[in-house]
Parts: C-alpha cells; structure tokens; sequence
DNA sequence: GCCATAATAGGAACACGTTCTACGTCGTGC
DNA sequence: GCACGACGTAGAACGTGTTCCTATTATGGC
C-alpha cells in the first residue's frame, strides 16, 4: 500500500478532490441520505440499496463515490464532527480550569450524540470497524477531537499544544470512544458514560 | 428485555449452563475451530459454514450453542482472557512501583496478542461490534481486565480496590483497548501501541 | 424396551454488502 | 457536428451471516 499522490481520474472521489458542482451535489446527496437513514434506524437502516434510492443515484454510482458502508458512514462522521468543531472553534468556552472546559466540551459534544441514539450508534459501530483502508478519515476525525480538546485546555490561541497535552487528549479520546462504544451497545448508560469521562478528566487534569 | 433467570431449555447454551458432556464437548469443538479459523485468517476466515464443518456439527447446531457471530467470537476472547488472568494470578509480577507491574501484565497481554494478529483482529472486532445482546459475555471480559489490573496495582490480595484504584484500571482498560483497535485496524503500529500504553499509565499512576 | 420430546444433521432459502455486466448519456477535443 | 472516453443507470449475480424446514438420532421417564 504506497502512499503516492492519489490519482484524479478512475479512484473513487475523495472529499479533497471534490470534482464538478454535479459531483459535489450527488456527494452531498448520498451523505444526508446516509445520515437520514441512519438517524432513523441506526447502522443496519443504513442499507447500500436504501441509501442509493434515496439519494437518487444507482447503486454502482454509491459505491464510486464511497467504496464501502464503512467508507460511506466513517465520512458523514468526518462531516459532523467538522461541523462540531466549527461551532467549538467559534465560541468561548466556559470553565475555569482546564479540566472544568474539556469537561464542558465532553459533555456538550455527547449530548449531541445522545440526542440522536440511532445515529450514533451508526457512526461509532463504523468506525469502530474501519481498517486500514478508511485510514484517512478516520485520521480526520482524530485530528479534530484531539484539537477540540488541546482547544479547551489552553483556550489562548497562540500556542502549540504541548506534547503532554496531546497525550493527555488522545487518552481522553480513547476513554471517550470506550464510553460511547459502551453506550451505544447498551452496556452502559447516558449517567454512567457522563461519570466516568468526569472521572477519567479529574484522574488525567489535576492540576 | 427482561433481565429474569435465564431459561434452561430451549435457549442457547451459555458458559454457566453447561449442559450435558456431548454438549460441553461440542462447545469446546466448536470453540477450537473458531479459534483455529481466526489464528490463521482472521475475522473474515471465520465463517458459519467453516466453523461447522470443521467442528463437525450442523450449521443449525452451531447457532443452537452460539447465536450469531459475535456471540460466538466474544465468548472465543472470554476463553482467551480467562485462560492469561489464571496464568497472571499464579504468577508474582514483577516491578516496584503500581506502573511498572501494570506495564508489565499489558505489554506481556498486549505482546501475546500481538503474536497473533489474525486472531486478536478477529477478537477485537467482534468485541468493538457486540451489542447489547452480547452484555454477558463483555462483562466478562471486562471483569477480568479490570481484575487483573488491579491485582497489578496492588499484589496483595488481601484488600479490594478502593474506587479509585478500580477507575484508574477502567480508564487503561479504555486506553488499552483503544490502541488495540487502532494496531488491529491497521491505524498504528505495535510500537506506538506499546508507547501510547505507557505514556497512558505514567499519566495516571504517576505516585 | 418404548414412547415423547429435545437435539442434531443436512441443506434450502433469504437478506444485504459487494461486484459485475450491459447499455445510455454527457462533455470535450477535433 | 461528432467520435470517444469517463460517468451514470438498471439490475443481475455472488458470498456470507442468518433463518427455516424436514428427517433422523439421542435422551430421559415409564
């Protein structure tokens, strides 16, 4: 597997190489499909036939564009959480100390989540199981939860993140993921996954 | 769903209820040949048919004892994991300090997973896809990483974990296995997994 | 031993992710 | 205009997890 430059023509399309305005309007199309369906009825809703009809293209066309399910639902993930770090990236975030805003941002980020069961159950079940393949979004959605956090730790735009806040967030990612895993497969509830990102904080941000 | 005395007839044949020596005997068969299936070509290797054929029994059968897929790869890792927790609480593990001898049980777990990557990708996943249908033999698995997590901590048997210390180890639990999600999907490597652990501990047991 | 019932074998049938084939359409260089 | 190649459509086909059906075989109570 080589990392070259990704070729233009004959690959599927990526969400770089966007192509024309009718390739960015099917993307965008089978993408709110995706969500739709799966907001509705969760990750075995989201069927590759349902997907194409409802967005209106055939289903060798869905799968130029997104080469698998895992493909397809680990990208609307990708878009909800830019869209998520957007609103962060914009607004103050609340709290005293690091760990009362990383909470803050925990908190606000899983309730979104929790808001719409289904769909998170959809997302995280796919990127739990993406391979290598999906290697690129998924390093997009690490990229902007571990920014999201580092964020709420030094609000101060200024400065790089050091090397032990990074770690710090990649642990807090991975407790969040394990949480959400476990919510979301109804090992744990809503309370319970609340309480333990607020231990997990309060064991890694005291200060 | 319910949460009653399990029925013992005409329900699937778990772990406790054991049945009869031909039933235990085909439970272990079957146990074997997914095992054998996954060691050598992972979590696609293990098929329905395959694991019926080669555990001589009827496909109907292997569904009897193990309801889907999952079930049946979770309860393969329970056996797994109950087989390392013996050998760690026979053992005295090594090291001075609560991080060196928690170090010691992952590195020394995470290295005989990583003796055999099919068979730890094909127990991952279905651990990372179990549902809720699944909890029983997840909490099994949890318990004991949980469990000897905390006997690395602290050595003596004689008193429970506090809270605390039963936090810290579901917080690495998490880590853990996060990173192994990460290395089995191909996202990082056996030596950045190992690394990541270590700087996970450091950052929460730090004395 | 014999019967009632449960368990198993064997395999067809079905669902959904994925691939493939055949054909139509669009847009670009000439 | 028009030929050509990339793109799209429609749908058949295939593989594997899961369900279902029927006949056969164990098993346990009498």
């Amino acid at each position: 597997m080589t990392m070259g430059v990704p070729m233009s023509t004959t690959n599927s399309l990526t969400a770089d190489d966007l192509g024309s305005a009718a390739q960015r309007e099917r993307r965008k199309r089978i993408l709110d499909a995706t969500y739709d369906l799966a907001r509705d009825g969760g990750f075995d809703a989201v069927q590759m036939r349902a997907v194409a009809d409802s967005a209106e293209v055939a289903l060798g066309t869905l799968y130029r564009y997104f080469p698998s399910k895992i493909h397809l639902l680990v990208s609307a993930l990708a878009r909800e959480f830019e869209r998520n770090e957007a609103l962060f990236r914009k607004m103050e975030i609340p709290g005293d100390t690091a760990a009362e805003r990383v909470i803050f941002v925990m908190k606000r980020t899983t309730r979104g989540l929790q808001g719409d069961p289904k769909l998170t159950e959809a997302l995280t079940r796919a990127f739990m199981f993406a391979d290598a393949s999906v290697a690129t979004e998924i390093h997009t959605v690490g990229m902007l939860l571990t920014s999201m956090l580092t964020r709420a730790m030094h609000p101060d735009d200024d400065h790089e993140p050091t090397d032990q806040d990074v770690a710090i967030a990649r642990v807090i990612g991975d407790v969040w993921l394990s949480a959400l895993v476990a919510w979301v497969t109804g090992r744990s509830t809503a309370a319970e996954t609340g309480a333990h990102m607020e231990t997990a904080v309060g064991l890694l941000l005291r200060d």
